[in-house]
DNA sequence: TTATTTATGTCGCTT
DNA sequence: AAGCGACGTAAATAA
């Protein structure tokens, strides 16, 4: 990885055009020979950035770009498609490279797989004398996430999300209205089954007879501490 | 902005709670206190971020931690939220502070505005022997992008847009509406021009009786290379 | 202000 | 490889 701090302007030319004024910025080359140039500040999304693959060529600059006090242009050109970043750096504040190696990676916790799988370990957490048929249980748009028997035997089907919105009722709407196609099954009652669920899809759930419930991450990894073995 | 690199690992509770395992990494800290966490490959993502506003409280590690050869702790506090990011450094290869200034942003190209210069400087596009008439012609509901007369001196109005969908077929039609109650102008032709149509608009445009243009903005500039002398 | 749409989206998974 | 959906989506735009 090299890092350098110059000022510099550059044009990015390729699903849109774009054009950096002269400032001073971070330039991050990757190992891969991607391309990251960031201000001191806005989000993690870099003003400009070239992906991989792509391959940098350092040039000269020509005499009109030496006018403007150019010492050095680099010109990122995607392996692939016609991408293209044209850096014109004037001075260099800083220049440095560092061996960082392969990265192992970003472990996630509490994604919705882990959540269904809880759920379903913890099912009577929907009502009390619920029975898990089966995850995952399959129609012909998809399968729903968790299929129940309530105490009564009625089926249920859960639909779960990390964050409930309108979206993820009219998921399980759909899932529903093939379900209840199912002599075997109808009627069949749904729930929807959420992190955090939004004001609107709250209203729309209980407006089409779905009824919500907010899952307690942390609780529910309480009751279950060893939750690796769930997968 | 402070650039760091060195061997950590760090751990994100928030939206979700993830854990990055020990290895070198870079880590940017902007003006704003926002933190970025990169590997030396991915795309411009960070592995781990903390977005503004937010503060970074550096404290000595615990025993456990010193036992396990952390050297210091850096917890990022959300301001508004309780996201937070910790990040626990062992060897410390690089860090380095840089004063940036603010920066002029990024100037994006290819907008609406700019197609509507061009295509008025080069009429000829929308068919030989069209005349310009006047840009922003105005009407009782707002003004028509670029208004026109063809070869034979019949007008017609264009609707110019990035990406050409159902909306824009709609507001040019209400502009047509209104242009033909003016006897001066009517018959008015429609013409809906776009770097990009959706079928649908298509086929709505030419149910209407309105042609379809699709603008190239790389020929167009190509032609036009001054482009900035049309605003 | 909030809600909606866009994005050089990126990322991960399935067909 | 191509398509689809989720994302700590973020960012811009419209209402």
């Amino acid at each position: 990885m090299r890092l350098v701090v110059a000022r510099c302007s550059a044009h990015y030319t390729g699903r849109l055009s774009a054009h950096l004024p002269l400032a001073t910025r971070l330039i991050v080359v990757k190992a891969d020979g991607s391309v990251l140039l960031h201000s001191d500040g806005g989000s993690y999304k870099p003003l400009n950035w070239m992906s991989p693959p792509c391959a940098m060529a350092v040039t000269a600059p020509d005499d009109a770009a030496l006018e403007r006090g150019v010492t050095q242009v680099w010109a990122v050109q995607h392996a692939k498609s016609d991408d293209r970043l044209e850096i014109e750096l004037h001075e260099i504040h800083h220049d440095s490279a560092h061996d960082l190696g392969i990265d192992p990676g970003l472990v996630k916790d509490g994604v919705e797989a882990h959540l269904q799988a809880m759920l379903a370990a913890q099912i009577e957490l929907v009502g009390s004398g619920h029975t898990l048929v089966r995850r995952e249980y399959p129609t012909a748009i998809g399968p729903v996430d968790i299929l129940a028997r309530d105490a009564s035997g009625a089926a249920v089907a859960i639909e779960i999300k990390r964050r409930g919105d309108i979206d993820g009722v009219e998921q399980l709407t759909r899932y529903l209205e093939l379900l209840n196609r199912d002599p075997h099954l109808a009627p069949v009652r749904g729930v929807f089954a959420a992190q955090e669920i939004k004001p609107q899809a709250r209203v729309l759930a209980t407006d089409r007879g779905i009824s919500c419930l907010v899952l307690d991450y942390d609780a529910m990894r309480g009751v279950d501490d060893v939750d690796s073995r769930l997968f």
